[in-house]
DNA sequence: TATAAAAACAGTAATAATTACTATTATTAA
DNA sequence: TTAATAATAGTAATTATTACTGTTTTTATA
């Protein structure tokens, strides 16, 4: 695996994830050009990728719209509401998978898994109401 | 909601993806184009959007690579390969999750749920051994 | 069967998200 | 201190998908 060298602008991409939830790449452009006026879109998404190989984030991608960014990469699930697009974290006691035991089920070796549940967040069935 | 009216176009996309397994939309494109060398990109794209509204048919979207289109509508997941791309059927019976059943975890309304596994397929392992 | 409204079409242009390229700057190990 | 390499900003290109427009097809009803 490659070697990373320090860089301020992945330092505060890091920082602006571990406050942060689920946000994607544009908006932690957004976020990091306060701090650093000329950083490029194009180094959050080096970054984001880079981190992501590392394992150090998570990548998730949705059907509609742009992917998001996890800092959270212990095993959890997400919520996405088709309405405004807000992304919610799952704990889901009781609906452990332990897929990786199940290998012998499957096309090939297994390296991860994700599982997404789509719906209306409460916020958004309150506004219909 | 709308109504639909016939058209061959749609009626030979439908038949591809019933005999084909998870195709992307340029690849059905292509198949298409065999019987209806007209046929644009867009009356594929415009198809296959319909369908996924309908329920007639499901939308794949993974992290890497275009959409693919499933017109296997009932409950199963998939096993995505990261070296070829390719897309597998899982039955995983005993991983049935009833989440719907699980609503009070939710941060709203549930409507459906995919559950994605990623790997290296029997295949790419055989290439690399 | 004729007709008219709605849907679908082909072809093209536009958009959104992301990646690639390049010349310069910053980091780091020796 | 230096030299190798990684990272950067800025820009261009690519990929996947959607939107637009004028024409054709479908279908319900007269």
């Amino acid at each position: 695996m490659r070697k990373l060298k320090y860089s301020k602008q992945r330092e505060a991409i890091k920082d602006f994830l571990s406050e942060s939830s689920h946000p994607t790449a544009d908006e932690i452009y957004i976020k990091v050009r306060e701090q650093f006026p000329n950083v490029s879109l194009g180094t959050v998404y080096r970054n984001l990728n880079l981190l992501s190989e590392c394992g150090e984030i998570r990548k998730l991608t949705f059907p509609e719209g742009p992917d998001h960014f996890d800092n959270n990469t212990t095993p959890h699930y997400h919520f996405v509401c088709r309405h405004c697009g807000r992304v919610f974290d799952l704990s889901l006691r009781g609906v452990e998978l332990e897929l990786p035991d199940k290998e012998g089920l499957m096309p090939g070796h297994i390296e991860g898994y994700s599982l997404i549940c789509y719906g209306t967040c409460n916020s958004c069935i309150g506004m219909r109401a």
